[in-house]
DNA sequence: TTGTTCCAGCTTTTT
DNA sequence: GCTGGAACAA
């Protein structure tokens, strides 16, 4: 077979990053090198040439989009479908492991995901029905605390309290968190990859059925796992040499989520017949912008070290504008879109890119006065809403009476007359007898427990909730979502809601009977579940994209974080200041500091042709005006690159030198619990650890100074 | 039960 | 300086 069109249309280090014989790859890819490009070739690859079944390969993404955009381009390179193909993200697949084994991972057969939202609602309750005080322990920071714990492949019985009263009732709430959970067959994101985790783990013949089943494994991202996500790769490649991954250190900027770029290290210890491939050669940008990028990153200690070239010429210089102000920049930027237009140019191909989301107002405003289309990322996405998540929390009712968050978000919406009193009554029945809050309420019914009228409230509740199951037996998905918005009174209750508003919400409401009608999920063998469970594990695990149709023309407005993985032809980097970029949050931190870094990085390369870079002298922030100096990026771009637009700047732009970074003992490695002692604060007990090994941070409390987050290196902690 | 007022908090985001 | 959430009054 004339394998040669997978090949002709690669470099170099591209094609041998394809062609390589089944073993275990490191593909150290550079922004725009042509990264997805090599992980699909090598796929159809794997098939054609190797032989291998679709059945047989399983890839790994980070988010639903790079997982669909993955298969279309398996599909059309291979030319036939691949449903065969395990596709997906973590959680996608952990979900989908956790559905075929619900039983082996102690879970009911009708378990269902829980988002960040529900899973925040049900720390609050838990606080209250354990009365501890949210202002000591904020719930926000409780659930940050679990997730990290989950993240880490942490139960709360694995973690020791030492004594330390703080991170004893944090466990306290994590155990019965955990508890809850169980009782009321909810999962939340972390969960899907601790229990597929513990699955794999702990099921020998279930284990290796994947890893037989599984000849080639391949990680988009790699340098966005966190510790259990590497630890479920592990568990079905190590030793048989067969995972393929793709990566960018220098592009990691979700270390504050549980990413683990040291992961790239371990790997190559954990995998040691494993082969490096760079891929350095860019495609996508200019000489002048690939040298800023570079230059700039090479203030970054601990890197695996990487230089992006281009074969297409030095193209123009970056332009840097010092603004007045915020509106003066946002003038500017304006200004120079208008030109871009001008001359042509599409608004599609034009993004600003920002810090922070606050920051999009002002370029909002003056696009607008402009009559320029533009478009803001980032806003609630469709399964996010109010109105969506109420009318899925009926249906969630209706498929698990004892889904806790869905009863408490609905049972008195529309109002129907139950108090807040009647549900503290309910709370502490089902905390007391360990029960749901459904349950609780026909118990306490049966008692005659309350008052007739909110006795009626509950009973009409309770009605409802079962009119609406016997009605929607036996009828379409889209036709129950219907029946449901219709029946449970939320149309009518938005209808009353002021106009613009209530209308948009009513039409988010027929959307989501579109979206159940067009949903179409083939159901699996060994999958039981009905289609509207299916339906609402797809609403939380993909929660949309955002709306807004991608074909439209206009201007695109994001953060330089959801920026990654986009190119445009003009990128204006805006508001590069001190304390806003890098965050004020991480000018004292040197791994934070770093992967501000990181994240500019990903900014300059997301340009083609033309980058715009500015920051205001003057800034109002959170009410107050600041004067911040100019970001120190800016001194680590090399002045060769950049023309100043207006003589106003006199910034010092020295071509940077590489710092180099003292190599720091290697440091031991603490676990929550543990008690230390520090020369300044005194004694003090470990909460969580983050960051890479050199880079390690630890959050302590101590006894006289609190919570802080010290760097372990240069903390000099001791054991006590 | 709704509307008002007060107050904290304020990077980044996916699943 | 703005927002969202919680506490409170009518």
């Amino acid at each position: 077979m004339d394998v040669s069109f997978l090949i002709n249309s690669l470099n170099d280090a591209q094609r041998l990053a394809v062609t390589a014989p089944s073993k275990s790859m490191l593909i150290l890819a550079g922004a725009g090198s042509g990264k997805t490009r090599v992980l699909v070739h090598r796929i159809v690859w794997q098939i054609q040439v190797e032989g291998l079944s679709p059945h047989s390969i399983l890839a790994v993404t980070f988010t639903n989009k790079a997982a669909m955009e993955m298969r279309e381009r398996i599909e059309k390179l291979l030319k036939s479908p691949t449903q065969a193909m395990w596709i997906g993200t973590f959680h996608s697949l952990a979900h989908r492991i956790l559905r075929r084994h619900a039983t082996k991972a102690k879970l009911p057969d009708t378990f269902q995901v829980m988002d960040s939202n529900d899973q925040l609602r049900l720390i609050k309750r838990l606080l209250k029905s354990l009365e501890i005080d949210d202002k000591k322990w904020p719930p926000k920071q409780i659930q940050g605390f679990i997730n990290a714990q989950k993240d880490e492949g942490l139960r709360a019985s694995h973690i020791s309290d030492n004594g330390d009263f703080f991170l004893r009732k944090m466990l306290q709430v994590y155990q019965e968190y955990e508890a809850v959970c169980n009782r009321l067959g909810l999962v939340d994101f972390a969960e899907l990859l601790l229990r597929a985790h513990e699955l794999l783990r702990d099921n020998e013949s279930l284990l290796q059925f994947y890893q037989r089943r599984f000849r080639q494994v391949h990680v988009d991202e790699f340098q966005d796992t966190n510790t259990i996500q590497y630890a479920w790769l592990r568990l079905l490649t190590e030793g048989r040499d067969n995972l393929f991954i793709v990566g960018d250190d220098d592009q990691s900027i979700y270390g504050w989520r549980g990413a683990k770029i040291a992961n790239i290290f371990s790997f190559q210890q954990h995998y040691p017949n494993h082969e490096l491939i760079r891929l350095e050669q860019n495609y996508r940008s200019t000489g002048n912008i690939l040298q800023a990028a570079n230059q700039l990153i090479s203030h970054n200690g601990n890197r695996m070290g990487k230089q992006l070239w281009t074969d297409r010429g030095q193209g123009e210089l970056i332009s840097l504008y010092s603004a007045f102000n915020e509106q003066d920049e946002a003038y500017f930027v304006v200004d120079r879109i208008k030109q871009w237009l001008e001359k042509g140019g599409l608004k599609k191909e034009v993004a600003i890119l920002y810090r922070s989301n606050a920051q999009s107002r002002q370029f909002e405003e003056r696009l607008m006065t402009a009559a320029i289309p533009y478009r803001v990322y980032g806003g609630l996405r469709f399964f996010e809403r109010a109105e969506i998540k109420n009318t899925l929390a009926y249906l969630r009712l209706l498929s698990n009476h004892d889904d806790d968050p869905s009863f408490e978000r609905i049972v008195n919406l529309p109002t129907r007359g139950i108090s807040t009193r009647t549900l503290d009554n309910l709370r502490d029945l089902a905390r007391s007898q360990q029960i749901s809050l459904w349950q609780a309420t026909t118990n306490l019914l049966e008692e005659d427990f309350f008052p007739t009228r909110a006795a009626n409230a509950l009973k009409k509740f309770k009605q409802l909730i079962n009119e609406l199951a016997i009605n929607c037996e036996g009828l379409e998905l889209f036709e129950k979502v219907k029946l449901v918005e219709k029946q449970s009174g939320l149309i009518d209750f938005y209808k009353k809601e002021k106009e613009d508003r209530g209308e948009a919400r009513i039409e988010n409401l027929a959307e989501l009977v579109n979206a159940a009608r067009s949903f179409d999920y083939h159901l699996e063998e060994n999958e039981v579940l009905s289609e509207l469970a299916m339906f609402l594990a797809h609403a939380t695990l993909e929660a949309g994209e955002m709306q807004g149709a991608d074909a439209d023309d206009c201007i695109q407005l994001m953060t330089l974080h959801s920026a990654k993985g986009l190119e445009f032809k003009q990128v204006f980097m805006v508001g590069l200041e001190e304390g806003l970029f890098p965050s004020g949050r991480s000018i004292d931190d040197v791994a934070k500091l770093e992967e501000e870094r990181r994240l500019c990085y990903v900014g300059i390369t997301r340009a083609m042709q033309q980058l715009c870079i500015s920051y205001a002298e003057s800034r109002r922030l959170y009410g107050k005006e600041s004067y911040p100096s100019p970001s120190r990026f800016l001194r680590e771009i090399p002045a060769e690159c950049v023309q100043d637009v207006r003589i106003r700047a006199n910034i010092t732009r020295t071509v940077g030198t590489n710092k180099n970074q003292p190599i720091l003992p290697l440091t031991n490695q603490y676990k929550a619990g543990e008690k230390i002692s520090h020369a300044k604060f005194g004694l003090g007990t470990i909460l969580q650890t983050k960051g890479d090994d050199k880079q390690e941070k630890v959050q302590i409390n101590f006894y006289k100074g609190g919570l802080k987050w010290l760097i372990l290196a240069y903390a000099q902690l001791e054991r006590v």
